[in-house]
DNA sequence: GCAATCTACTAAATATATTTAGCAAAAAAA
DNA sequence: TTTTTTTGCTAAATATATTTAGTAGATTGC
């Protein structure tokens, strides 16, 4: 196990002041006005021995850990974790790496992850609030760490956010299931008052006002066990005697096949929110509401970048288009 | 904003040295004879003012970060998705917290990340190592930093692992199709010399061989497209013949079921390697060999902060059973 | 009564970088 | 030639903790 090489080992061997290797090696050769012979003969040694700096101490100096502490609802949900694979290649590329969380929906949990990640100086955060995160925010807004909230966002606290246009996907969802014929459609949602979910709500609503027809809305909690959702849901489809149904979010739809597979009631016309490799062979296949995770995160981390760079000068709110994409399971008899 | 508080400010604020009261702060207070009452004093006045320590430089002091680098082939695979879960989940509880990173079987990300994490002084890694890692796995190991491979290992390389008994699974879901009376079973896998697929294929060998039945073997590429693997499988599965199928990946799996579902094609009966939300509700449901997350995901930290912490004595290599849960893809006529 | 031990602390060194302020020599301007 | 500017580099301060070695005074031992 040889022992690290240090900077000032550099500058001992060389015969120089560390100082001057560090201004070398921060690329600040040209602007010191450090010959060129001697920057190139420290960064030939440096290259021989293989120094790598000290991140810990850069980062204690500098104030910046090029960290970005990432928080989710849940990384195991298969929406969270594609995005967290395409935020993870976008920070590399951009030489940040990601710390990450996932908070299923736990208050206290979010709250106190959200405080290591300051303590551990996390240079920006991305997350997915949870309820009862609203102070916890403008807390990360008052000392002025960047952040930028993602999937949903807190209407009480202006901060940067990307999300999609959950309402009109909604809205453009159930108008596809009523323009197919469908008279009693459903919408199972969460007991949220979390911005996507009221969005979705919302575009279910206006749709079904549109066509004058009467709504039929189950909402489940948070923490139902997944026994109990299949049991609602089902309920909620047979007595209802729905043609229809427009399941929220993923899990939601999961939960629903599974009941409805496993009572062998007949499949009524569905769309699901949030894409699913098990959506696309279901037989029938399942339409869904697709959000556009390459825009998403794209806008995400570029944002994220601008404020922590300084090149945000106003905060930055955006709402992305989400796709519908039609499949057997709201069309064919 | 209000300015950070430091332990200095402390220090100057209650008339005694920053000493002492880093004492306290590390429950060095008995240890070290500071008295009841002044420990006391401290405390509540940290508490009332809300320090928390610049956890940069305490790591920067100690050479803890407190972080373990999580590498994996790709967290956007469902099994993936959930390891990194219950790792996380268990690295909170026990003050741990997770940088991750998937690899996308690029040699070269794989070597750059690891060397990243390395300079980021993290205190240990878990890496599901692909190939082309030997040496970087043998540097990680002669540099004496915690680590715990999983889900495959280096066998060039003596380190500590958590795998599943992959051959035993593999066997079992081979004798299982053999029992069921099928004559012709192939078996997809990938060109890969990573021992949990080396092992898949020993396993289902050792079946077909004991029941004295011709194999098929079919391997693709590890960068073969998504749309040339369903192809290839399609063929494989139509030209032999073939009564039944194990697909050595969950996204084998998909893929094939993809090319069966696309072409047409009687799906033959198979097994499919990992759990997989798609794989209980597909109709008909598929008989996966599931490996014990829970287990695997408790062993690895287990393991891995015995060595962070020096009470591993010697290097720990674990094989967890795997469970064949059968359901109708390998059974309904 | 004097040495030895114990109590309750603290000054200074340390971990490893970056950055500010500044100096001596050389070159340019007056 | 003297003054000013530029060149090329460095000493010391800084970021914020932990840890070692030690000290002054109180207590105990003989």
């Amino acid at each position: 196990m040889k022992k690290r090489v240090l900077i000032s080992d550099i500058a001992k061997a060389l015969g120089i002041s560390v100082t001057t290797v560090s201004f070398i090696l921060n690329d600040k050769a040209k602007e010191k006005r450090i010959s060129d012979a001697l920057t190139k003969r420290v960064l030939d040694y440096v290259n021989k021995v293989g120094y790598k700096p000290n991140q810990l101490a850069k980062s204690l100096r500098t104030g910046q850990t090029k960290i970005l502490g990432l928080l989710v609802e849940d990384i195991a949900n298969p929406f969270f974790s594609n995005v967290a694979k395409h935020i993870e290649r976008r920070a590399y590329e951009t030489g940040y790496h990601i710390i990450y969380c996932s908070m299923d929906n736990d208050e206290h949990k979010a709250k106190e992850l959200i405080q290591l990640f300051m303590d551990r100086q996390v240079d920006g955060f991305i997350i997915t609030p949870s309820e009862g995160l609203e102070d916890t925010i403008a807390n990360i807004k008052q000392n002025n760490i960047p952040l930028v909230l993602f999937d949903r966002f807190v209407p009480s606290v202006e901060t940067n956010y990307v999300v999609s246009d959950n309402r009109r996907g909604s809205y453009d969802a159930t108008k596809h299931l009523l323009e197919g014929g469908n008279k009693r459609i459903g919408l199972i949602s969460l007991y949220s008052n979390q911005t996507q979910m009221r969005d979705r709500l919302d575009g279910y609503m206006e749709a079904m006002d549109e066509f004058r027809v009467q709504s039929f809305i189950k909402k489940l909690n948070l923490d139902t066990s997944e026994g109990e959702s299949q049991e609602q849901i089902r309920e909620f489809v047979v007595d209802n005697k729905l043609d229809a149904v427009l399941f929220a979010t993923n899990y939601l739809a999961v939960d629903g096949l599974k009941a409805l597979k496993e009572h062998k009631t007949t499949l009524p016309k569905m769309v699901a929110f949030d894409e699913h490799t098990l959506f696309k062979l279901h037989d029938p296949s399942i339409t869904v509401v697709s959000q556009d995770i390459e825009q998403l995160t794209r806008e995400l981390i570029h944002t994220l970048i601008a404020e922590i760079t300084g090149k945000l000068k106003e905060v930055r709110q955006l709402t992305i288009p989400c796709q519908l994409i039609i499949r057997e399971s709201s069309t064919s008899s």
